[in-house]
DNA sequence: AGCACGCCGACT
DNA sequence: GTCGGCGTGCTC
């Protein structure tokens, strides 16, 4: 008899300690690491965990060892790489492997959603059953299937794996594992009108053929308002859509159809391999890129990350695709990190243009099935696997074998750092060390480098590339900074606008040329205010003012998107004279309006690109110059490449500037330059107006000067002054409670620990800008640790700490973590 | 995280 | 007298 097998698995859960399970003898010959099993964790909850570890040793301590109830794979779906990488992740962002576990892999991986459950037709009722069991039985009956997340909703429970299991023992159900059919469906059913209808006068007289058949007239309306009647006159809805919004069952569709009305087309929708576009030969990169292309490749050679440094439309992607050939010809992997979706759709139209199909995308918004396709196409290397990866944030977490290169585009930008769930990670810090892990050269390319990146540049950690000159020597724009108040004074204000940028506006008007406005706040006014005792509407769950919507007429809260109609009168004084303050996206939009009747003016931010498709729909109008004037957020300064912008304004570059933060300066130069960078094309140099109330600021001298590396360096100073990156680390203590008084109590506890265990390094507890998000009061702790010192230990202790502050009585609702290099 | 167990207030 | 509130501890 040999001795037993153990394995100790990753649960999808935030427990740091490791569990150990039995592996059945019967199981031992199919155990592998990196595959997944389903074990029984507590009384009734069963998991899909993942095999990290295998051994003999038998486990000590006081427990029952249970054993494995099922292997769900065959072969491994997590490679030892990976793990690697998620060690270095839990470890170094202070997480559980559980939770980079639950991040990494794609949810239909997860066995929660996977399994299909219905009713097994041979089942005999005479069975003896719980009422529980018969309800579900007869619910499963009723619908013919239910997935795991519904049997939960159904029993009302997070996890229904034991009753399912004892359903499954009584033969009174069926599984079947999802993953296998899961890939079938690769048609959609399109709607759209039939060609009768094509003219706005056959559409007049389309309601005829309807008569008084109330289901077909509503979902007719549906569809009509939501193509030819609506903004985005788009011509077609998938018929998924349009069932699902408007309610209506599958054959009024059918009648609607055999009237003729509608036609329904089945489109392939081929997840991954969507259009065999013919790979194309790209245009010769100039000399300055070609020259940058060199420097790379020897920044290559020394093993360090490489920084490419290059002024916005210098062609930063041109140098890539050539490396990426090159990377491709020694038949290696390749990820291509974004910081946002928006931006995937050009360049991934770019990539397939130069690699058709070795070239495909992964990022969260994809449904299930097409990530866990595109996970396994990495993971098995099939003759037809993507080689090339265009990916958001958690991209990185994909299965790859032998990546040759890593790309990080606008690596500055901080939508690369996860915010909420854990772990919350840096996808940029993160693809260094995957580069390490692979040996695989990383390269970080942006116009704005962070100071992190551009720091450890300067201490030769990373190589450094300049690329400085303009593609197609397209000139930098002229920036000019103009003052608010000296124009509010002189009464020369023309609305928002200050009489410098109003010209610029209306001259490009005049020559046809697009004008892009940047105002990072969208809704109309950030907030309202009585004017005879001050109040200010604020949100009932969170500590900030509500944004007046006009296009809603209500006010909304940005934290947690409650929703209230407008008050006729103040809330403490009953005064009926309530003013918005301030200005948004929404508010510039209708001023423009006034202004300047004749343009077309858009607005591009979180409300008019939420729904699908809407971002591509606005960057095609705006770049076929079907709008002249594009309001917007921060939206507008991603990297977007326009071909007429003459005229770039920024509404107030105040706010970005005053904002409490030790990057503020930072961020600003950024923000502003990126904008900017949108500004002036083929022979024509653009022109930047910034609107300010403080026109002498430094940065803002910088950001006309474009220079860089004097607000580097005199930031510098400050950041090491005052003990901030990247001359120390910085770790987040985030605490939150319900209650104000128990959120003060456990996090002075915890304070007080930290400052005996790091003296000098703690910060805090203090109330951060909105002290209330979502009905949790919050305090953060900050802790600047010495770079120089060994970091795991200290955030090991901190751990320990934070542990044992919940773990103190009357701390109960006391939720704590640490965030590492918060943004 | 999520669930079971256990100890104190307002009710069929 | 119980139902259910949450506060506490545990999960291989």
């Amino acid at each position: 008899m040999s001795k037993p097998l153990f394995a100790d698995v990753i649960l999808p859960l935030p427990l740091r300690d490791k569990f150990t399970y039995l592996v059945p003898a019967s199981f031992e010959p199919n155990m592998k690491l990196g595959v997944r099993v389903i074990v029984q964790f507590g009384a009734r909850k069963y998991f899909s965990a993942l095999v990290y570890r295998l051994h003999q040793e038998p486990p000590s301590g006081d427990f029952d060892l249970k054993s494995i109830d099922a292997i769900l794979d065959k072969e491994p779906i997590v490679n030892q790489a990976q793990i690697i990488a998620w060690e270095w992740v839990a470890d170094y962002y202070c997480c559980s492997l559980g939770e980079v576990f639950k991040a990494a892999l794609p949810s239909a991986l997860k066995l929660e959603s996977q399994s299909n459950v219905s009713f097994n037709p041979h089942f005999n009722m005479e069975e003896e059953l719980t009422g529980e069991e018969e309800a579900l039985l007869l619910m499963l009956q009723g619908r013919g299937q239910a997935n795991i997340k519904e049997i939960n909703q159904f029993l009302g429970r997070k996890s229904s794996y034991a009753t399912l299991k004892v359903l499954l023992e009584k033969n009174a159900i069926l599984i079947e594992e999802r993953l296998k059919d899961s890939y079938k469906p690769k048609t959609i059913g399109v709607v759209k009108l039939s060609d009768q209808f094509s003219t706005p006068k056959a559409i007049e007289n389309i309601f005829e053929g309807i008569g008084r058949a109330k289901k077909q007239r509503e979902l007719l309306e549906y569809f009509l308002a939501e193509t030819v009647f609506s903004e985005e006159s788009q011509n077609s809805l998938t018929k998924k859509e349009l069932l699902e919004q408007t309610g209506i069952s599958d054959a009024v569709l059918k009648v609607v159809v055999d009237k003729g009305i509608l036609t329904i087309e089945e489109v392939e929708i081929g997840r991954l391999i969507q259009n065999h576009t013919e790979e194309q030969f790209l245009y010769e990169l100039n000399e300055a890129q070609e020259k940058a292309l060199v420097q790379v490749k020897e920044g290559f050679q020394t093993k360090r990350p490489v920084l490419l440094h290059g002024v916005t439309s210098s062609g930063k992607t041109e140098v890539y695709i050539k490396l990426i050939e090159e990377v491709l010809a020694q038949n290696k992997q390749v990820l291509y990190l974004v910081p946002e979706i928006g931006l995937t759709s050009q360049l991934n139209n770019r990539l397939k243009r130069a690699f058709g199909d070795r070239a495909g995308i992964y990022h969260s918004k994809f449904n299930d099935a097409e990530r866990v396709e595109i996970w396994f196409n990495i993971l098995e290397e099939k003759e037809d696997a993507y080689q090339v990866v265009l990916g958001a944030r958690s991209a990185v977490f994909l299965p790859f074998k032998k990546l040759g290169l890593i790309i990080v585009d606008e690596e500055h930008e901080n939508s690369y750092k996860q915010f909420d769930p854990a772990p919350r990670y840096h996808a940029r810090d993160m693809a260094v060390v995957l580069g390490q892990i692979h040996k695989a050269p990383v390269l970080l390319g942006t116009a704005t480098p962070s100071f992190e990146s551009y720091f450890n540049a300067k201490l030769k950690k990373y190589a450094l590339v300049e690329l400085k000159e303009r593609f197609q020597g397209i000139e930098l724009p002229e920036i000019v900074v103009a003052d608010i108040r000296k124009a509010t004074r002189q009464r020369q204000m023309k609305s928002l606008l200050t009489p410098e940028l109003y010209d610029e506006v209306k001259q490009a008007l005049e020559k046809e040329e697009q004008v892009i406005l940047f105002q990072n706040r969208r809704g109309f006014a950030p907030y309202m205010q009585c004017t005879s005792c001050g109040w200010i509407p604020k949100c009932q769950n969170c500590d900030v003012s509500l944004t007046y919507h006009k296009y809603r007429s209500s006010l909304v809260c940005h934290y947690c998107g409650h929703t209230t109609s407008l008050p006729d009168t103040c809330g403490e004084c009953h005064s009926d004279d309530i003013r918005t303050k301030g200005y948004g996206t929404e508010q510039i939009e209708e001023e423009l309006g006034i202004l300047f009747p004749e343009a077309r003016v858009a607005r591009m931010d979180l409300d008019t690109t939420r729904a699908k498709r809407s971002f591509d729909q606005l960057i095609y109008k705006f770049e076929t110059k079907q709008i002249d004037i594009l309001v917007g957020t921060q939206m507008v300064t991603k990297g977007l490449d326009f071909e007429h912008v003459r005229v770039v304004g920024i509404l107030n570059a105040d706010q970005m500037l005053n904002y409490p933060d030790f990057r503020s300066f930072e961020r600003s130069f950024q923000l502003m330059a990126q904008v900017s960078g949108r500004a002036g094309r083929k022979n024509k140099r653009g022109k930047v107006v910034i609107q300010t109330s403080q026109p002498t600021h430094e940065v803002l001298a910088e950001v006309a000067s474009n220079s860089f590396d004097l607000l580097f360096n005199r930031q510098m100073l400050e950041r090491k002054l005052f003990r901030y990156p990247p001359y120390f680390r910085l770790v987040k203590i985030v605490v939150k409670h319900k209650s104000r008084e128990r959120l003060d109590l456990g996090a002075n506890q915890l304070a007080a620990i930290l400052r005996k265990l790091f003296v000098n390094q703690v910060l805090g507890p203090e109330y951060p800008v909105i002290s209330r998000v979502q009905t949790w009061y919050q305090k953060e702790i900050w802790l600047k640790l010495d770079k120089n010192k060994q970091l795991s230990p200290a955030k090991k202790q901190l751990m320990d700490v934070i542990g044992q502050i919940k773990g103190l009585p009357n701390n109960g609702g006391l939720i704590i973590y640490a965030d590492v290099d918060p943004m």
